[in-house]
DNA sequence: CTCAATTGAATTGTGCGCAATATAAATTAT
DNA sequence: ATAATTTATATTGCGCACAATTCAATTGAG
């Protein structure tokens, strides 16, 4: 008996792993999109995705940059930025101009709108915090757990 | 001078909560993403994409559930679900049928071979646990936190 | 200098994620 | 019983995300 008994805990680590529940990948995913709801009618306001307030986040702070750099900043390839700053070239917010310097490079920079929209953006951080019903302490603590699990997430990626 | 100096303050601040450095819900949707990268390879020998891994999970622990209650448990609508469950019945993991006491009602359950692909699917977290690089106690706390967060984000979208 | 390899961006195709709308079935209110 | 409302799912349209491919510009090796 002790045997199967000790197979039946195995099959209860293993069940307890596949859980829903005791995901932290679902957590994750789902807090994402939890997010993602909550930002979505303070971001219609701007007229912005969040993926978009995400570019224009990282432009406010930089801009004059290729797509790559923005790419490396935010986590995402051509595939998807490309299209969307389009979008944000056709809403007047940013410049998409080649370099001179290496015809392969397309430089992204702000409109006087895009600088401008940075005013309306900084009511926004203001709603989400209180949304979140946390201090600013206990948020940015939250904040660096999970980039340091990003992180060496990331790294598994790169080998 | 004072009025100015705490112009300046002020607005550091501002610019402070802009930093997408700064923000909690980057840090959240980055890791998302990275958690979907390192999943990936994964779930390919299982045919099976993250959101329909989820689906999967979800169906583990019970099925013959209605699509609404899958939704409720995920977080996701019927226009993300519909096509996603149509996916995994053309690949045979489950069956939709409608409800015969309530014909609004389809029904989601797995097929044998639906049941089966659990037993692939139990090698998954471990390798996950393995790229996060941290102990189950760990991962269980941060879990916890990030969970409780989302629940606050929910709380506020139903008023 | 030349040609192969690399790089940066764009394109194509698939699969979410969600708002808005549609439709059919069930519930309720009269 | 009939009409109005609510509920469960499906459909449409848009915007990510990303793999795979393409293409032009640049770099590098011989």
């Amino acid at each position: 008996m002790d045997s199967m008994g000790i197979m039946v805990r195995k099959q209860t680590a293993a069940d307890q792993a596949l859980r829903l529940d005791n995901q932290i990948c679902f957590a994750v995913y789902s807090t994402a999109h939890a997010f993602n709801r909550v930002y979505k009618p303070l971001l219609d306001r701007l007229g912005l995705t969040y993926p978009q307030y995400l570019v224009m986040l990282a432009l406010w702070e930089r801009d004059d940059v290729p797509v790559k750099d923005l790419g490396e900043r935010l986590f995402l390839d051509s595939g998807t930025l490309t299209p969307l700053l389009k979008r944000l070239e056709a809403a007047e917010l940013i410049r998409r101009t080649r370099s001179t310097e290496d015809e392969r490079v397309v430089l992204i920079a702000l409109t006087p709108q895009g600088h401008a929209l940075r005013e309306k953006a900084k009511a926004v951080p203001q709603s989400i915090l209180a949304a979140s019903d946390c201090t600013v302490g206990e948020l940015l603590a939250m904040k660096d757990e999970i980039v340091a699990l990003r992180d060496r997430l990331n790294a598994v990626l790169e080998e």
